[in-house]
DNA sequence: TCAATTCCCATGATATCCCATAATATCCCA
DNA sequence: TGGGATATTATGGGATATCATGGGAATTGA
């Protein structure tokens, strides 16, 4: 299983390109997966993911019932999703939406959490960081049952 | 998998046209499908979509008793269905039922969700959108049981 | 005949393609 | 193991194609 680990800081030039972190277009690449980019709900960020993920959103929407708020919530995502292309280079041009949405400008972080990643500006997911690492300290780390799997443990910790 | 995803303005000329994205464009045209526009049920917007879509909503008055009320919501959808002929640029005409109905007057928003789009008064789905993150932000994300891949895994934080 | 469409062409903005380059990482062989 | 050779990566810029948009002319239809 090939995942999104690690953080990359990356320059978006004057033409608002920025290259994607040579690992992401790898797992991508190696699943022949196209980059899916959508604006986060929660966090002033972006998120991008594979198809399976826009596929499980599309297919909850069918199930649910079509009235109801959390449709429109994942209407929501799917609404700001977008299939980016990469140029020759493996870059994506952020459009105007997206750029203000994260609040960025002429960098950008990628910070790889598993099966997706988010892009950050840079100064804001630092200050992020340290602010989880001061927590892990005072309140303790959540809990977080690694290796061999119990039986009942929902595994993966996710997010 | 091709879908209807983000959002695009576009403006509304004075004779009334209006460019469909292209992305949406290709969609449609990799599956050589005509469009389709009818108003929405439950919201001031007009929803576009392939001919499959229209199938469903036959198949599913089909399937009903006939003197139902949901029969008669349906067939309000299909009454007010109508497939749009693209000029050579790629655009349609609305009507003045259409244009009325969603409130349209020199733009237009359409906003991808999959497997339809929703054409909406642009400032009007700003607005929902706005609300639709607010609410995300104190009630949570909608648990997305993801698939039926992995029946243990509690849904990593989406977004 | 008049109004409303449809067809066709023009245009500016912007995305995309293609090439160049500098820095870094990787390889290879002594 | 070292160190030069080679490949990869991030970045930049000019040329080209695409897209949204607008307007005039031809065509339709009542």
């Amino acid at each position: 299983m090939d995942l999104f680990l690690s953080t990359f800081e990356h320059r978006i030039d004057k033409k608002g390109r920025l290259s994607v972190p040579a690992p992401f277009r790898s797992v991508l690449e190696r699943r022949r997966d196209p980059l899916y980019l959508f604006k986060s709900l929660t966090e002033p960020c972006l998120e991008g993911c594979g198809p399976e993920r826009i596929g499980q959103i599309v297919d909850a929407i069918d199930s649910m019932d079509s009235l109801s708020a959390e449709v429109a919530t994942l209407q929501t995502m799917l609404s700001s999703a977008q299939e980016m292309k990469l140029d020759s280079e493996g870059r994506i041009m952020l459009n105007a939406d997206f750029m203000a949405f994260a609040e960025l400008n002429d960098a950008a972080l990628y910070a790889g959490i598993g099966r997706s990643f988010q892009i950050w500006l840079p100064d804001r997911y630092r200050g992020r960081e340290a602010e989880a690492r001061a927590r892990a300290k005072t309140n303790g780390l959540p809990s977080l049952r690694l290796g061999r799997t119990n039986p009942t443990s929902s595994d993966n910790g996710g997010s």
